[in-house]
DNA sequence: TGGTCTATCTATAATCC
DNA sequence: TGGATTATAGATAGACC
């Protein structure tokens, strides 16, 4: 983009490396934003600029909450893998395989519960303005009466919603903050020139 | 980009959720991996989609090495941010306590900005339904619409929603345990006495 | 540094297959 | 589903302040 076709490879020019990663980097999360919002799901994104400066961003409220989430996984991974080498590499029968998967099962549960049953609640989340979202619970009055499911499906709208918020008074902010700066030039070129 | 402008805002369009999460995955990796190699410099993203699948890019040999530099620099952030509060507690002088709260701020915010102010919405936690209490901002329809003031209190009442909602579900899962570890007791008492 | 501008390049929404 | 196409929106390189 820009002014010129852009070589993948490492930029020498170290004020321009550093003018583009400033750039990239708030373009980069912006998109990393925009997916999350807009597909409804877990983004994390860390960055560690070469003076070992740490940026990053995540879709959720915490990072934790990600790499807690992709821990369990990878940890999943690497039973299941274990588990298709020991098949490939002798006779197993079918009592030990079933002990392993009922072992791994409650890691599944514990994190997973929502997909579980995602089926039931697909037209829960295909319909809908963000605000208008939660409308429909709400007639149900009362979060004592919801089950499970509903109460992960409320929690995710309420937090997208929130992500949309915050997100929002940033914008409003930096508006604010502009115009107190055009404001200030303004009466500063008056004054300067009134002298 | 595209025939169409994009609102920044869940696609219900479960079809087109997928289509647009699969199209814009793809090219936020490939932006993950351009700012990675023109800038020289680590990057590791993680997503995982709204059926828990996990997509992963690292522009390093594996993600567990910039997890793990992650790790360290959020220990070394914590003991930073210990000592601070040590400090805050002991003599300092105002000067000194303010240029630290200027640094720490940017920090605090991120995380705590909702409890910053919890002392003024009480009485909205106890007053009226808990799922009600929103439902007077629901008709302006678009968070684009709001002031500042207006967000901000949007904000806060979903946060205490958001708060009541994830304890119910500890509650039901604590139930849920319970009632499994009884159904236990209650076969193995059975199981027992039949023999 | 950090913001602005603008010509260009890139990503992608909508569409069809 | 999974590409291919195309018109556009959005990102950004280079330049200047």
């Amino acid at each position: 983009m820009g002014r010129g076709k852009v070589q993948l490879k490492r930029i020498e020019d170290k004020i321009s490396r550093q003018v583009t990663f400033s750039k990239r980097k708030g373009g980069l999360m912006k998109k990393a934003n925009e997916l999350a919002v807009l597909c409804d799901v877990e983004v994390a994104l860390l960055i560690f600029s070469d003076r070992g400066r740490l940026y990053e961003f995540c879709s959720t409220e915490s990072l934790e909450e990600i790499l807690e989430r992709y821990r369990i996984h990878a940890e999943e991974e690497a039973a299941v893998r274990k588990r298709a080498e020991q098949e490939k590499h002798g006779v197993v029968d079918h009592k030990d395989k079933q002990s392993q998967e009922l072992q791994l099962f409650p890691k599944l549960r514990s994190n997973h519960g929502i997909e579980m049953n995602l089926a039931e609640c697909t037209d829960l989340q295909t319909s809908g303005n963000p605000l208008q979202m939660i409308q429909r619970h709400l007639d149900t009055q009362n979060i004592e009466l919801k089950n499970m499911t509903e109460l992960t499906q409320l929690e995710k709208e309420m937090d997208a919603i929130l992500r949309q918020i915050r997100f929002r008074k940033t914008q409003l902010m930096m508006d604010a903050a502009k115009a107190v700066h055009e404001e200030t030039l303004l009466s500063l070129a008056s004054t300067s020139s009134s002298v």
